[in-house]
DNA sequence: ATGTAC
């Protein structure tokens, strides 16, 4: 366990010690600092901070937990021409992400068909691990484009509103995609599962606005009082874990031939510009635009679902606030020590959160800057932020993305087994349908820290702005 | 997260 020293009330340092070129950088209150003691994710941070060519500091949100080799929650930035691109710093679930739609419902309009709703998402969207097969039927090279296009492709297949792309991160559709860098095994097992949502924390869930921090923004984004809202949380399915599993042996591989010692074997990587280093980012880029097609996929099929339960009109008026990835890294350009500098920016569990003026936000968002999608615990709450000028100039436009574990699969599961938690949850006025139990149990409220508190360090830190609280309803769970 | 090991 390395050393830490606090900084203040919601930063914590890890000083150089042993091999870090450069020094960790935690946020979180005393309570989540107290939590992770003795936690590997901390020995995770200061492990990060040893790979060649990071710039600033290593740094973790208040949701960290540990994960493969980089933390969960954590942000690294590497120097293009020094740097390397790592699978672990993306996560085995690239682009991994959240998408917001809000409806022109309130929740008292919705409230009376709220079981018919949960029904009809849970009948539209496939959930559940391995055999959720979509209606997608790709055609031959279908995939192909799906890969190079993301939601792009989506769109134009019909799937949803060309309005929609522009409230995507990078408009749905990354350009570096190289299909041919996509194994025919990740393309085997990504074909039937486009629009699918997944298992383990992944979602559909019905939600609406209970509380606006920042009513001007809670307005601008279509947030009104109560309004109802659904909340999507999936990736890029086996394709993506695939891809990532494809590349963990060629770049501990790559590390070896290219000289770089790593902490630790899950940390292996490449230099950004060597040819392996190219393969993953090809691949991993493509993955990414297979996440968005899926989200986008999803978002037309709970549009469906609300116009078979409340009509049509309802569906076509379903805005979408905003989608972003949470497993990705980036090229981006930032300001290091007063110059612009291209660097590519690892999330892993770490959402980008761009000030208002950034030049790559759509226009609708220049003025009030990046939305960014925090879900919670599915008995509690979710959060809306928007980025800021902090977060630009302290994390790399980063923020956090989510409530972080706090029990394993194994010790909830454990805990719920006396219990009933889909009857819990109904008492609290929260319908929920999944295909397994294990899953429910494994995602039980208890399971996860309360992200109230995680996201109340990034606003407090002035690394995002709270802008809306929204409560849930009704959930899908894999 | 993941056809929880080809």
């Amino acid at each position: 366990m390395p050393q830490v020293e606090r900084i203040d009330d919601y930063r914590w340092r890890i000083p150089r010690q042993g091999g870090m070129r450069t020094e960790g950088l935690i946020f979180a209150d005393e309570q989540l600092m107290r939590d992770l003691e003795g936690d590997q994710a901390v020995q995770q941070v200061a492990n990060v901070a040893h790979l060649p060519g990071i710039v600033g500091p290593a740094i973790a949100m208040p949701d960290i937990h540990w994960g493969y080799g980089f933390p969960i929650g954590g942000v690294a930035a590497f120097d293009e021409a020094e740097g390397v691109v790592s699978p672990g710093g993306v996560g085995y679930d690239i682009n991994c992400g959240v998408r917001l739609l809000a409806t022109p419902l309130t929740l008292g309009e919705a409230r009376p068909r709220l079981r018919q709703l949960v029904d009809a998402l849970y009948a539209t969207i496939p959930s559940g691990l391995g055999a959720s097969r979509s209606d997608v039927r790709l055609a031959r090279g279908d995939l192909d484009q799906v890969l190079r296009l993301g939601a792009r492709w989506a769109v134009e297949q019909g799937y949803g509103d060309p309005a929609d792309l522009e409230a995507i991160e990078g408009n749905g559709t990354l350009p570096d995609a190289d299909p041919d860098c996509v194994s025919d095994r990740a393309k085997e097992r990504g074909k039937s599962q486009l629009g699918t949502v997944g298992s383990g924390n992944h979602f559909v869930e019905v939600g609406y606005v209970a509380e606006r921090h920042d009513e001007r923004v809670a307005d601008r984004l279509g947030l009104g009082p109560a309004t109802v809202t659904v909340f999507i949380h999936s990736g890029s399915r086996g394709l993506g874990y695939q891809v990532c599993d494809d590349h963990l042996d060629l770049m501990l591989r790559a590390a070896a031939k290219y000289g770089i010692a790593l902490p630790d074997k899950q940390l292996c990587c490449a230099p950004l510009g060597s040819p392996e280093g190219k393969r993953y980012w090809g691949a991993m880029n493509a993955a990414a635009n297979y996440a968005f097609a899926n989200r986008q996929l999803m978002a037309h099929y709970a549009r469906r679902a609300l116009g078979t339960v409340f009509g049509e009109d309802t569906a076509r008026r379903t805005r979408l606030v905003y989608d972003v990835c949470h497993n990705i890294a980036k090229h981006e350009t930032h300001e290091v020590s007063g110059a612009r500098t291209r660097l590519c920016v690892h999330r892993k569990g770490a959402t980008r959160a761009f000030p208002p003026g950034h030049p790559e936000l759509a226009p609708q968002f220049r003025d009030i800057g990046q939305p960014v999608l925090i879900p919670g615990d599915m008995g509690r709450y979710s959060y809306v932020l928007v980025g800021t000028a902090g977060a630009f100039t302290e994390t790399f436009g980063s923020s956090c993305h989510g409530a972080g574990r706090r029990l394993s699969r194994h010790k909830a599961k454990q805990l719920a087994r006396p219990r009933n938690i889909p009857m819990e949850l109904e008492a609290q006025g929260i319908l929920i349908r999944a295909a397994t139990r294990a899953t429910v149990d494994e995602e039980m409220p208890e399971a996860y820290k309360d992200v109230a508190r995680v996201v109340d360090v990034v606003d407090r830190a002035g690394i995002g702005k709270k802008v809306a609280q929204l409560k849930p309803v009704a959930v899908v769970k894999g």
